[in-house]
DNA sequence: ACCGTTAGGTTATCGCTGTTATCTCAGCGT
DNA sequence: ACGCTGAGATAACAGCGATAACCTAACGGT
């Protein structure tokens, strides 16, 4: 009957960041809910923990870096999960293909994560380096698997990697924050959308048939 | 001496809309100027324009329609801007990528209004089926210049003009919005890129060669 | 076994935002 | 001359992100 035995229990000292853990949780539960971070308010992540607006700022700077942590998450995921795909095809070019339709899935799957880290304006890296590195992570991958795929003789020879691979990217990307953006236009079926980009991109950079 | 007299004159009964157009204008330049609309408050807008902030809900109803009027101009402007670049060109081919050409230009010149009308979700087009009418007028414009070419049979004729375009759109709007997203990336030279995206993304479509 | 330190919360408050209700007052039609 | 109307101003609201000041329970050293 005491009041206080009904609220949160006093974390442990050395476990302060167990309240952190529930936050992202919270944070990206709301997020995927709500569908825009707009509506996603630092009052409404703390109810949700069941704590006072506040003690957010216990853990984290700003709520531009909490929401940060949260899609940081799902961009190591996507870098994880668009290679697990590619490792799973026998030859290069069929490999490129994987990696696009991981990367297309993953980002409908994450809409808002991807839309934070892909379709606003340099919001989170103003000014740190490191994010910027860990970003191109992925890209860096891709741009290894279009030079494998060159040196394989899948691609056309005389293509520069970089470029082919920023080409590939505005593809599965064009594609993915389009169907974010614009969920009421008249879309045919996702799959068939997805496999005649990946086949069309590819398509063109095919060693002279 | 008297202050009134500093003050801006009362518009004559008349033309009410004049205020409409000073208030776009400014709202037009401001957004430019912040590169960021939730930089660009109500309050921002009225003192640009000379006049109180609650004037401006005399002439539009919430900050998103106002937001979103400058953007609808925008908009046509970039289905003119493409069919007219089309236009000049002489054969299907090469107006299919005259069109991809002046769209993305046209986003990298106008970021913010392009940010806001295909990188953000739904946002206006909740209820409103006009705006997504006009929205989808450039898009119209495509499928039947993707159409016009497969009857010049200057693209494969088994493709879906439908389909095409959609593959199409999606690799000029993933290099726009990639572009407007990432200006820290290592962009090569702008021109190049827009032509390796361009050709690589019809490459694919040509008759059997 | 005590006690100062400190981690992990609280309450109160700030300045800003979009928005609304209410008031003022110039100019037109009668 | 008078009142109606329309275009602006003033005042105020709720909600936002964020900060300051404070409280208190748990731990570590003696």
């Amino acid at each position: 009957m005491n009041p206080r035995s009904a609220e949160r229990p006093r974390t442990p000292k050395g476990q302060g960041d167990r309240l952190r853990g529930e936050i992202l949780d919270a944070t990206r539960r709301l997020l995927l809910q709500a569908g825009d971070v707009a509506e996603v308010s630092v009052r409404a992540i703390a109810a949700e923990v069941g704590v006072t607006a506040p003690s957010i700022y216990r853990h984290f700077e700003t709520k531009d870096e909490l929401i940060f942590a949260v899609c940081e998450e799902s961009f190591a995921e996507l870098d994880r999960r668009s290679s697990a795909a590619a490792d799973e095809e026998p030859d290069p070019l069929s490999g490129l293909a994987a990696r696009g339709r991981a990367y297309v899935h993953f980002g409908l799957e994450h809409p808002e994560q991807y839309r934070l880290l892909f379709m606003t304006r340099a919001a989170f890296e103003g000014d740190d380096a490191s994010e910027r590195l860990r970003s191109t992570a992925a890209f860096d991958h891709l741009v290894h698997a279009v030079d494998a795929a060159i040196d394989a003789k899948a691609l056309r020879p005389d293509l520069d990697p970089f470029t082919v691979a920023i080409g590939l990217w505005a593809s599965s990307h064009g594609l993915t924050s389009l169907l974010i953006a614009k969920p009421q236009f008249p879309w045919p079926p996702v799959d068939n959308l997805i496999e005649h980009t990946l086949t069309a991109s590819l398509a063109g950079l095919l060693p002279t048939s």
